[in-house]
DNA sequence: ATTACTAAAAGACGAGTAA
DNA sequence: TTTACTCGTCTTTTAGTAA
């Protein structure tokens, strides 16, 4: 990936092309990158044929959107800083109520492409089935911060005619004396719409049963990041 | 600053540049950052040039540190990143003993030049004098996180012949029923060898008397990154 | 094997122009 | 004003060569 491209892409998204489209014209964007408005036009058609951002082009100008591409992009320069910079690892605390999920995660946690990478990377067998928990407010802002967490990356595979997707995956603790000594994961599936009030966790015991955990009771985490 | 540069800069700190001096030649930087070996070995040389690393040439290759000039190069994406991708607030936690300064504090929170800006970017005036706190090896880990975030700026200044350094806050609260509603903030100076052990704290008050503190008492604070 | 040149090829940039 | 071309210039890269 070009330098240059990702410089410009990056100063996008300080302008606020993530979270919605901002409005630029390539004059606006010149100033911004420091060059010419030329080039300015230039890197954002490349952006464009390069499937970074997303371009609608009005007559004083053009709306921009980074892509999940785009941003996935970012991302991966981030995590670099991370690796760079951080040197112990940070905490956060989230906390939410129990819910009963669908029953995928019982599905998904036994099948075997998953289960080995679980087992090298976390070093447990889960439990057939996650703890889910549904977030307050606060703790949907904190867990947004894993987003741009790199995690330990849980490859996705293919089996039987169909692709699995891949995920990440944050250990973490729950705060809860009966949980001492317990291994525990948050798992994140990289899907596009995963909801966001939600936190998935496995363990290699029945949680909800070892904690004598009840629907809506609430649960505390520590999860690293 | 050329974006190709700051690449081979990134580059250079992955490769652990940055704690030790790495061994390495132009061949395999070239591997690196994916270029040819004449790139690689111009790169250094123009990374040498504008003071972002210092190298040391030898028979099978060089040895490569990154200067406090290229980590500061660098830091300055990584603010980006943080401004790009941190939603909330985090906050750490930072535990240590009172000691007692040389009295520096006293002096340099009268300056007009700091107080100033104290006044106007943190919202109080600060008692003349700092709190010092020495921290335990687990908070040391921890404090250097700082050392990776923007904080508040605070701007060095001239005055009377003599120029006094900037520096950086973050607002903190300490973990103390007495110090509940007193506005603090942890100041670090951005000398070159500032001890880590030390963490400074600043406050409208006389926290050491307002707080009933003695020497070696210990002090939890809580400090927004 | 290195680093560090030179010179040719490739690429990026920005002025000018059209729509 | 915009975007999006072309085209000449300047910069960067790479191959080749010397030490």
């Amino acid at each position: 990936m070009g330098e240059g491209i990702i410089f410009s892409l990056r100063k996008l998204a300080l302008l606020g092309a993530i979270e919605q489209p901002i409005k630029l014209s390539s004059g606006h964007f010149a100033e911004a990158i420091k060059s010419s408005v030329q080039t300015a036009a230039r890197r954002l058609q490349e952006l464009e044929r390069k499937g970074l951002v997303h371009r609608r082009i009005i007559a004083d100008g053009q709306w921009i959107t980074l892509t999940e591409k785009g941003v996935e992009e970012l991302k991966k320069e981030c995590y670099e800083y991370q690796a760079i910079f951080s040197t112990a690892n940070i905490e956060v605390e989230i906390t939410g109520r129990l819910i009963t999920g669908l029953g995928e995660g019982k599905y998904y946690t036994t099948l075997e492409g998953y289960k080995k990478q679980f087992e090298t990377k976390l070093g447990f067998t889960p439990f057939p089935g996650t703890l889910n928990l549904h977030l307050d407010s606060h703790s949907i802002a904190v867990r947004k911060k894993l987003n741009w967490r790199r995690g330990i990356k849980i490859e996705g595979f293919e089996s039987e005619n169909r692709t699995f997707g891949g995920g990440r995956c944050f250990s973490c603790k729950i705060l809860n004396p009966k949980a001492e000594g317990i291994k525990s994961a948050v798992i994140i599936p990289e899907r596009t719409h995963y909801p966001e009030d939600v936190l998935e966790i496995i363990s290699p015991v029945y949680l909800r049963c070892e904690l004598n955990l009840e629907e809506g009771d609430e649960v505390r985490t520590k999860v690293k990041i």
